[in-house]
DNA sequence: CATGTATAGTTTAATACTGAACTTTGAGGT
DNA sequence: ACCTCAAAGTTCAGTATTAAACTATACATG
């Protein structure tokens, strides 16, 4: 019977370290990782998304406005990829933000290029820092050190995925 | 300004590298960290979904069969902080699930207990090993030795959140 | 320069998820 | 026993997201 069955048991019960042992040696680092990293992310998204509500962004709002205004005149299809979404979503997305006054859309042949309004740009100044700040308090429950390890590792992960 | 503005543009231009030197020092390891993570985690759920859709599963549905089937008499309240999802929800899954006749409820006082049935069982059976294997596949991109680091620094990390 | 093909974006229908109001059941204190 | 409060689930309305069909523009090749 594969490991996975009782993973999310394990870690939701705490004795994963204990189940490890059991079958003979320990494997499989590579799914509890992951199931690592899922709970991780979840949590993090969560708090992040509670802290930018006070702005009346939600998460992907916030990465838009993030992105356009550190790239003005990104392409919607550029935005897509780096946020690992639709480009019906994007679509979505810059309609809202257009509508706001954040962003503004300059058609270019058969593409749009992104710019962030007057306001955007102020939003963005006060937004940005303090998603930031919350991040790093939330990842600097581990030691510098282990930040930077944490880091190296997913980059490797990343690079070749 | 804040170092945030272009990482997830540095990420995707991969010129991470030189600009965290640009400030002097290595800074903020944390958010870089945090993004790397978010870009994995977005990279192997999609991977996921797709290889579940063949079973006609979403990760979701996925997730409750995995879960129900590791501990059968599971509370629909455990099985949403497990899968950190609301009640509302996980009752919605509950339901197609039920419906799909895959899981089963039992009612008990004013909780419900679920049961997976005897096709809940064959799913499960064929399902879960395939994914862990897609799952392992794609970590290990990493040695098997930087599994292991990461999964105990994600470990630490998840503990203190 | 004409035509076929690929690309960027929009639209729409279907699905997923959340937050909040509501219902029912259980538990504790008097 | 009775009352109040908390807990587990359900329902529902609103929002988010996707997938796929569609439109319009650019590009490449004969």
């Amino acid at each position: 019977m594969a490991v996975w069955f009782n993973i999310k048991l394990l870690i939701t019960m705490g004795v994963e370290r204990k189940s490890m042992r059991r079958g003979g040696g320990l494997r499989r680092h590579s799914v509890l990782a992951w199931l690592r990293m899922w709970r991780v992310v979840q949590k993090v998204e969560r708090a992040a998304a509670e802290h930018l509500r006070a702005y009346g962004l939600n998460y992907a709002q916030f990465d838009v406005l993030a992105h356009v205004g550190a790239a003005e005149g990104s392409r919607q299809k550029e935005l897509g990829e780096s946020l690992h979404v639709t480009k019906g979503n994007i679509s979505h997305l810059v309609d809202q933000m257009e509508r706001r006054g954040l962003v503004s859309r300059r058609q270019e042949g058969r593409t749009n290029r992104l710019y962030l309004t007057e306001e955007g740009r102020r939003l963005f100044e006060e937004v940005v820092p303090a998603h930031e700040d919350l991040v790093h308090r939330l990842m600097s429950a581990l030691p510098e050190e282990e930040q930077a390890q944490l880091h190296e590792l997913l980059r490797g992960l990343d690079r070749s995925l």
